[in-house]
DNA sequence: TTTCGGTTCGGATCGTGTTCCACACTCATA
DNA sequence: TATGAGTGTGGAACACGATCCGAACCGAAA
């Protein structure tokens, strides 16, 4: 399922959607185990081997599933536009934003942590589509300010969102501290600026 | 296998040190696929219904045997003391050392980090204990130094750690980046005082 | 319209993590 | 020493991700 949409037949592409949106759909409901692949090509009326051939196997299907829900996200929030005076305001305003939405999917969250923990090569280009939505976001957020490295700051901001994204749903952070990881981040990279 | 080695036969911690040791053993050879649950039984002479007794899975297993590798690191560097006239050279010298002792181990690895990627709150424990010795090696090597928050750039560590240790395992991130990511982090975090 | 190469389908099959079970063993206590 | 509760063993069985295969299907070129 690369993402050069081209050379696809119209019932390939709306094949390989059913099979994105029923895969997050049980992912949201059940998490990573509810995912069940003959279960996935049974309820999208897509055959098991079919799938296959789209995706190398249920964590590279999930982080696409991901790369999708980022891209969509993005989408909505730029054209509803970041409100805050300064960049450090819009920066922290969109994490929290972020961090809102999140929480309210602990599920799905789970299961698309335990899918970007895989090491399978494979996948690196849907992690690397993961990673650019979120810095096109925080670059986005932070907007053309001279005196702020945004390509640094969102670099970061990734690390961050990753590694306390896996420490909520692994049950080593409390609920509402991804959060906080987020914006106090944000508020060390850039309410304070850095001599060099 | 708690930690608490007290209440356990003599026979059952070597059987746990066995086990342990031949699943580094086999992630060491081949990564994660390669640390099968049988094999690991047969090779270690240990029924693998004890191994599941000891561990709630092979994920467990692994982080737990990440956690013990960890322990034995610090203790080997803080016997040999680390060098460095400032914090910063001190943290930057102890996390050279890690990068390059990591980046000799790509397949342990990448079987740790897959581990590391679970959800399962079981594994949270060990989890823990991973954090708590990257902490206690960063404190170690910046030293009483009152003008560093030590605890809060070990916290940063420990998230710049795990994701740069998954992109690069992953494939992500090229060869000898994990360490300049580290060392970069650490500039940033301790070179450069922070104003409050 | 026919043909043909690639695609999809249904379904069997395999490999491995995990669970379960009946039996043997160990060791602290009576 | 005898006993019984807990522990370990070997092996079968189960669940699910992944692979494979022959037949049906589709759509573009002749």
């Amino acid at each position: 399922m690369a993402d050069d949409a081209s050379s696809l037949t119209r019932a390939q592409r709306e094949r390989g959607i059913r099979v994105l949106e029923t895969a997050m759909r049980m992912a949201g409901e059940g998490g990573y185990e509810a995912v069940q692949m003959r279960a996935v090509a049974e309820q999208s009326g897509v055959a098991l081997g079919t799938i296959y051939r789209y995706f190398s196997g249920k964590d590279e299907l999930l982080i696409a599933g991901l790369a999708g829900w980022l891209r969509r996200s993005r989408r909505r929030i730029e054209a509803g536009g970041i409100s805050g005076g300064t960049p450090v305001e819009r920066l922290i305003n969109l994490l929290e934003q972020m961090a809102t939405r999140t929480q309210q999917r602990p599920m799905l969250m789970g299961a698309l942590v335990t899918a970007l923990g895989t090491t399978s090569t494979s996948a690196a280009p849907y992690k690397l589509e993961v990673e650019q939505e979120l810095r096109a976001l925080v670059v986005t957020a932070l907007g053309p300010s001279p005196d702020v490295d945004a390509e640094g700051v969102a670099r970061v901001i990734h690390h961050v969102w990753s590694s306390a994204l896996s420490r909520w749903v692994g049950g080593l952070a409390p609920d509402g501290s991804f959060g906080h990881e987020l914006t106090n981040a944000a508020r060390l990279l850039v309410g304070v600026p850095v001599r060099v």
